[in-house]
DNA sequence: TTGCGTGAATGAAAGCTTTCAATTCAAGCT
DNA sequence: AGCTTGAATTGAAAGCTTTCATTCACGCAA
């Protein structure tokens, strides 16, 4: 299409000129100003994104890398940095890992070569992290990461307070009157599946509980993972009264592996999530879960982007968010269950 | 970071050699390739996309246009795209568009300055799309577009076969002794809602059954748009024996308004979806839905999209994929439901 | 010995924009 | 009228790569 010579030529000024129209980088009379504007209007121009970034050293994408599209969670968390990222003019480019470490490098090396403004990670695997975002800080890029850290991490950070999230989730089930309780955590390299399980010990410590190291299962975020590990707590003797789901992902494996297994929720067994997606209130049960903004950790994490970018130079933040209990219908007392059971 | 001149400075060797070994453009003979490759490794070099974009013309992004991340139909099918897309080496630029006119125009209008290879897009509005892709094309990215078309589309499409699903569902309902049939569609403007309205129509024709106009609704494709239209239904007299849901998140906020109007599903009305996401299986009750294949949607859409890049100049490519009716449980007969009433 | 052909390597141009130093211009002042 | 000043405009370089026309070197045939 057009370029600049064309609109230059047509225009009748030199390319600086109609550069400082399109830019405003230099004030230009409103006569020439004009005549540029008509050429670029009469030629649908616009300017090459290619060559403004080689030339300027950076574009107007931020990159985005995220595990896994098909995790509800992640693509709220992207609708949120989109809508910042879009209304502050940057565009967002996503990256799916798939939870391939492989991938995940690839698209970090490959994705700096484009000279993104920033970089939002919810990082999948950590080794090789710290040292890509220290070349994209060199290269001018801001990076924050979101949901979960890698260990040392130094840099700007979004997370929710998966701590404390569990901590009362699991008081909240101690409360019930629950004594054997059984956690399937996401993998145990991420940060927020340690913390979660973290928050969840320490509810049962402070309750004087033993845990039977049995009853903490290790799992991927998703349902397969949700589904195989309920299969083996729901055959341990004795069994579990309550599984706490890593995320609600899991949580919903443990419906179907509850279904496939004619166990029954919340009669048989309680089941709490953690995300508390849309979705969890459409369950069957409705699923209690601990909710985390998603959205809102996406606007947060652009939010902090932008203004790096716009030259914040300031210590690194780490926001984390609150976290919210939701009760809905999936969890409770095992007296009432077993009474329940009883009756029939 | 380093560039290309650093590397020829390094290996001894000129700008030419150091850019055919790396796209093996021309052959060099093996102790030059190894000095380049040598200097390559060491420093850790990776070419600057955007000035081989800028040179070449053409990038190897594909641009992805999407109405709605947070509906997991449609992550589903940006999951079938970035698979085939990366292992081809293509790299997939998501762009959200809200299902929002202005930002699809903004988004098709800049993405193109960053010279794609293609462009998969699933339309939310259709005035300019024609007209853009036409540019698209001149600029040499190929078009693909999914799910839904401009009214007069000629280019690559990948489409499920919404009519003949939703006819398929319909009769469905028909055997099982419905003969209120109500139907929530999506967008009119949509060639998905259409063809499913069109399909729902005709089974209905076919069995001489009288369409009352106002059990077709329309609403947005979303929870929202479902929720509101079914406390319509619910209210008209004679209430509607069962709801068509032009797709499962308007089926799904049909189920919150049935809990919400104290309605219970299947016995007092029956509901059936459309897309079959995974979590169909998991409401209550487990929601019937007519499955359509959206990972291979997007592996279709972005393999037509490759070979296209690759050179294919044939005619255009109409690839309509089969849909399948999944039964669950939220659809009984109407008598049925009558007689558990009458038992109460 | 000369000339030719082939394969390997080089150098320069091109792609489109931004930016900065340099130039032009008009106006204001003495 | 001549000079200064500041603003408006221009021209050229730079950013990094690919590509193509050249050059170079070497072996072989005449």
């Amino acid at each position: 299409m057009a370029n600049m010579k064309e609109i230059a030529r047509i225009a009748g000024v030199s390319l600086g000129t109609v550069s400082h129209v399109l830019n405003g980088s230099a004030t230009v009379r409103e006569p020439l100003r004009k005549r540029v504007m008509d050429a670029v209007n009469s030629l649908g121009y616009q300017p090459s994104q290619l060559a403004r970034g080689l030339r300027r050293d950076k574009t107007n994408m931020i990159g985005m890398i995220i595990p896994d599209v098909t995790n509800p969670f992640f693509p709220a968390v992207v609708r949120g940095a989109e809508d910042v990222a879009f209304a502050n003019g940057y565009r967002l480019v996503l990256c799916n890992t798939d939870n391939d470490h492989a991938k995940e490098i690839a698209h970090l090396n490959e994705l700096r070569t484009y000279l993104p403004s920033g970089l939002i990670v919810i990082p999948s695997s950590f080794s090789d992290l710290t040292v890509q975002a220290e070349y994209y800080r060199k290269s001018g890029a801001a990076v924050v990461c979101v949901d979960r850290l890698p260990k040392d991490w130094d840099g700007d950070s979004v997370t929710a307070d998966n701590e404390h999230g569990a901590y009362e989730a699991t008081n909240y089930l101690l409360r019930q009157g629950h004594q054997q309780l059984a956690i399937i955590t996401g993998p145990r390299h991420l940060t927020n599946a340690q913390q979660r399980l973290k928050g969840f010990k320490r509810a049962l410590q402070e309750k004087k509980l033993h845990i039977n190291p049995e009853y903490i299962q290790e799992a991927s975020f998703d349902r397969h993972g949700g589904y195989a590990k309920t299969l083996l707590l729901l055959n341990m003797i004795p069994r579990p009264t309550v599984i706490f789901a890593g995320n609600d992902m899991i949580a919903f494996g443990a419906l179907l592996a509850f279904r496939q297994a004619g166990v029954r929720c919340p009669e048989d067994i309680s089941l709490i999530g953690f995300d508390d997606l849309d979705l969890a209130e459409m369950t069957s049960p409705p699923l209690s879960s601990v909710s985390q903004p998603g959205y809102q950790m996406g606007t947060t994490a652009a939010s902090i982007l932008v203004e790096r970018v716009r030259g914040d130079h300031g210590p690194a933040k780490h926001v984390v968010l609150k976290t919210a209990l939701k009760v809905r219908d999936s969890v409770i007392s095992p007296n009432r269950a077993t009474s329940k059971k009883q009756r029939k």
